[in-house]
DNA sequence: ATGAAAGCGCTAACAA
DNA sequence: TTGTTAGCGCTTTCAT
């Protein structure tokens, strides 16, 4: 059913030149006759001639192949830093996979598959753990960390500023006559999170606020835990500003305070981070930072490309601001209701 | 810096046996002598030896790679799909290339660059479209399609019952007692929008009602799009109940209801269609079609494995029935308000 | 159970 | 400018 596929040599000898000079043509070589190189485009357009890309992975000892390895593929963060950075390498005549390691030991598997199995030339690493744990992990392989601050420029990162985010979104609540702030943090195991948390804090101690335990809960980035941790600011807190650290918790933090009897932004005012699609089709229209996964795919890649291409290089290092997008979620303290 | 890997052949110099042996090794060829193979991999141990999986490629004319091309990355449902496949053919040893291919020109550069130049051993394709425009697509090399309707069953494909997903939706309304019913479509190119549209129809019709094209307007499946329509609708036909084609645009049309005057769902009923992340936290919560996306990309990942694997078994087909999730965005007419 | 020889389809290095 | 000769690192015969 599927005849063999014609090879460089059988263009070769169609048109009379041997499989190097073929080789040569489909490699755009400047070295090679006009009308050489016209008999065997003729060939090869006869043939349906394609080149094999994993024989010249094989010869060349490169496959033009990348990773991305992401806690998941569906997150929206996520999945638009794979969608970026997808496009701008295949820009560049390279291909990703996309590769969900969700925890440890996926990663370890996948850094085998990849990387020690030379299936890919390089990679792009979405929120790892960067205390030493992964002690497999080589910096003499092109790869590129996003959303962790990597220890010892080993690597080259890109990242948001998320402590400047976090200066942002607090420094906002302040401006708006609020004292009693708090925050609903992602997981403290990761970068992202404790950055987030320092931005608070320093927001807040550089107006003189001192930070106490209970102005701080940790959640998990699900509207789930926004709701539960609203639960337990209000009672042990009774905030009138909360800033979570992303826009599902936010979400969750709105609905509790609804169940709880409350009015957003009057009774209380909450802002989000991300500006994830259709924030502003919540109700009331979430006040969010504005954070451009995008470039910050493209970014990785771009720094991912130059490392594999001028591997000499140093390692290199984008941080990223972020942008406050005011909605109708957060609002100046009313003074009678002030408890 | 990096010393060069060690290959199959230092690893049987230092085990003294022939490098076809360390293959058969690596391979779990049932017929080593258990010393030789004790000494075999005491070498692989001692040398750090990882087999090159190009190489593997190279000799056996197969990449355990696959890929998918999608529309884009970032969508829930797409998103869901790609990391069900991916997690799904991971397990059987294969590897995901994930690619965005917006529109016909990318389709085919990816299909040249994954197909012709053996890349990879297999494809899944979302929402492709099965008009005959793909004429570089060819049934003999394993394929998948996922969301639309393969003409003459040439390739496996995967679907969800979307005309039955419309049935039900347009039959939850006019149990309700809507008789003013009214539809959001996808691109109408597209086959799920046919569908969707199809059920629509077909369950008006089998409750005796006349459907007319003031009923129905073509969206792009945007919140921004179902607006716009519930703008157009409301000024042509004044719905009592409208079924958007999904979730977004449902969103779009109950914002444009409340920005008309209108309460949603004393004045008008919508119901969507996906069961998007954070439906239920929409105001009001959501009522809409959940569709399984999840079990979609892994179905896939079944059949193109086994297109694989036993090459000689006849397409696969699998339909994936939609299940009703009523929230509080549909309820009764409120006869005194009929208009 | 093991080894030798011959590729897989290409590129690199050198020669002509 | 073109051809020849060797691989790249593995698997697949086919011997032994």
């Amino acid at each position: 059913m599927n005849k063999p596929r014609p090879t460089i040599r059988d263009v070769a000898a169609l048109a009379g030149v041997s499989h190097q000079t073929v080789s040569r043509v489909i490699n755009e070589s400047e070295r090679v006759n006009p009308e050489t190189r016209a008999r065997v485009e003729a060939a090869i357009e006869e043939l349906s001639f394609v080149p094999n890309a994993i024989a010249r992975s094989m010869a060349q000892g490169r496959t033009f192949n990348l990773a991305c390895f992401s806690p998941n593929l569906i997150d929206y963060t996520f999945a638009q830093i794979i969608e970026a950075a997808e496009s701008e390498v295949r820009q560049h005549g390279y291909f990703l996979f996309a590769c969900a390691a969700p925890d440890e030991s996926s990663f370890a598997a996948l850094w085998e598959q990849m990387v020690e199995k030379r299936r890919v030339d390089g990679i792009i690493v979405i929120n790892p753990y960067m205390d030493g744990r992964h002690t497999f992990m080589n910096p003499n392989f092109p790869t590129v960390i996003i959303g962790s601050n990597p220890r010892g420029d080993h690597y080259s990162a890109v990242n948001l500023d998320n402590k400047g985010g976090g200066v942002e979104a607090t420094r906002h609540l302040l401006s708006l006559g609020h004292q009693r702030l708090a925050t609903i943090t992602g997981p403290l195991a990761e970068d992202v999170s404790r950055d987030r948390l320092n931005g608070f804090q320093a927001a807040l101690q550089a107006s003189g606020y001192e930070v106490k335990p209970d102005q701080i809960v940790e959640g998990d980035w699900s509207a789930t835990s926004g709701y539960r941790a609203f639960q337990v600011l209000w009672e042990s807190y009774h905030p009138t500003a909360i800033f979570a650290q992303n826009d599902r918790m936010a979400i969750g933090v709105i609905r509790a305070a609804r169940d709880a009897g409350l009015r957003v932004p009057e009774d209380l005012s909450v802002i989000g981070f991300d500006d994830m699609p259709l924030a502003s089709y919540f109700d009331p229209p979430l006040t969010t930072l504005r954070q451009d996964m995008m470039e910050n795919g493209r970014e990785a890649a771009r720094l991912l490309l130059e490392s594999i291409e001028q591997p000499d290089t140093e390692p290199g290092y984008r941080m990223l601001s972020t942008q406050i997008v005011i909605r109708n979620t957060t609002q100046k303290l009313n003074d009678t209701e002030r408890r």
